[in-house]
Order: structure tokens, then sequence, then C-alpha cells
DNA sequence: TCAAAGGTAGAAAAAGTTTCGTACGAAACA
DNA sequence: TGTTTCGTACGAAACTTTTTCTACCTTTGA
């Protein structure tokens, strides 16, 4: 396995990033549960999303439990971690690294909410504080 | 055209990004200019950039001068406007829209240097202020 | 002038991703 | 038992993106 493979295994398409969404949010789940979560965004077919999580549980990206008839498939990945792997990805290659580059246009940005400044601006200073 | 075409329009592929980004540090370029830039990250044919920065000014994300021989291409739209776009996508797609938790995740993240955070700070203190 | 080097263009191949059709097995139940 | 419903598996089709091949034009310089 190469360096590009590694990185695929880490980089979800579009399509499975809508699954791990999902997934995330609702944890362990059936295709029929993902599927209609997904209903509520968009047009597609239960076995679309079948063989989509299929050929993400080949990859790795998420596991199964097929004891049952109805299989239940979970993410492989930590959370976290997948979401810090590709925020760094974003930063690394729209921002060259520059984090403080990102939350100036973040801020900048007419959609950062009131609370949202408020919420980073307590977190640096519970970060100050250690 | 509709809402999922204007969409596309305003997201690049990954090679097309590739290609904004060096357009975006070094300025209008010559299709050799780019691909030399990016042969130091990866093997690409000469052709391949071309091609790639040929559709991209048929979608309308390059402008070219054609007025010599060697055609000179640029950004066609602004690179914040579309910076902006593409970090709100991710916002959304990601952190569910909430800027906090993404700023959540970069603080605690071991690559944000010390600079960025005061950079953040900074620009906290500033936007207090206005 | 002619060959070599370097440029563009377009068609088509290749690779990657997403969607769908169909087959078939297991469970539920009249 | 038979039929309906709900599930998985798999292959192929459709679509998108990326890469390559080839043709041909322009400039340069021996």
């Amino acid at each position: 396995m190469n360096i590009k493979d590694q990185n695929k295994q880490l980089e979800p398409t579009k399509s499975e990033l809508e699954i791990l969404q999902v997934l995330w949010e609702k944890g362990p789940s059936t295709v029929r549960e993902v599927n209609n979560e997904l209903l509520k965004q968009k047009d597609v077919n239960y076995t679309t999303t079948l063989k989509l999580m299929q050929i993400m549980a080949d990859k790795g990206i998420l596991a199964r439990d097929e004891s049952q008839m109805k299989h239940i498939y979970l993410v492989a990945e930590d959370e976290q971690k997948t979401k810090e792997h590709l925020l760094d990805k974003f930063v690394d290659s729209m921002y060259k690294g520059s984090a403080s580059k990102l939350v100036m246009q973040l801020l900048g940005n007419k959609k950062t909410s009131e609370e949202d400044l408020k919420a980073i601006k307590e977190m640096l200073n519970k970060l100050e504080k250690e």
C-alpha cells in the first residue's frame, strides 16, 4: 500500500461523507435507517445506499454486525480523528496551513453568528488559563 | 440552469482546486508555468494540465488571454469569494454550520501554533472594538 | 528553408464514483 | 403452504473526472 492509498482510506467521497454524517449523528444503523435519513435531503434509492455502505465497509470506513439479518453498520474510525484529518487537509490546501487565516475568513463572514463569536471567545479564554 | 448546476460552477473538483491554488499564488500564468508548479507536488503530464485548464476556462472558472501564442490563464472569480464559499460548505457539512465547533476542533489540534492562537486573539479583540 | 521545440485543440481512453436492475434468501403472516 | 414483504449481494450501466494520444500550428534558430 503506497502513501496515496493510505490517504484514500481517510478521504471519503462526497456521498460517503453524507453517510458518515448520518452515522455520526444517529450512531450504528441499518441501511434502511441511513437511507431514510438521506431521503430527507435528497432522492436516493435504497440499493444505492446499500451499495455505497457495502463499498465503505470493504474500504474499512465502516464496520458491520452481520449476526442478524438486518446488518448494522457502524463507523470504523473515530469521528473526531476523521474530522480532524479532513480539517487539516482543508486548512493546508486552502490556507496553506494557517489556522488563523481560516478563522479570519470565518469571522469576516456574515454567517458567523454572535453566539459563535461568543463561544469562540470563551474557548480562547479557557485555553489561556490552562 | 438549475440550482444544482449553479452550485457546480462554484465547486471546483480536486484537480481544479490544485490549479486554482497555483494561480492564486502565482497570479496569471501559462499552462507551462502552472504545470511546472504542479510537478513539484505530483507527476502530471503537460497535456493533462492543459486540458484541465481548458475545461476550467470553458466552465468560466478561468479566463484567458489568447492574444499571444502562449495563452495566459487567470482566475475569473474572486479568490476570497470562492474560498468563502468552500469554507461555508465545509462548515455546513462537517460541523452543521457551527463555526465555533470548527474553531474548537482547530484549537484542540496540535498543529495550531502559538502564533496562530495569538493572531486569532488579536483578531477577536479588534472585532470587539468595532 | 527546414528541422526542432514548444504551443493549442479535440477525441477518446481510463479511472473513479454513483446509481440501478435483478436475483435470491429469510421472515411474517393469511 | 403460499405469497407478500423486507433484506442482502452482485454486476452492469451511467455519469463524472482525469489522463493520454494524436494532429497540427507557430516560433526559433542553424
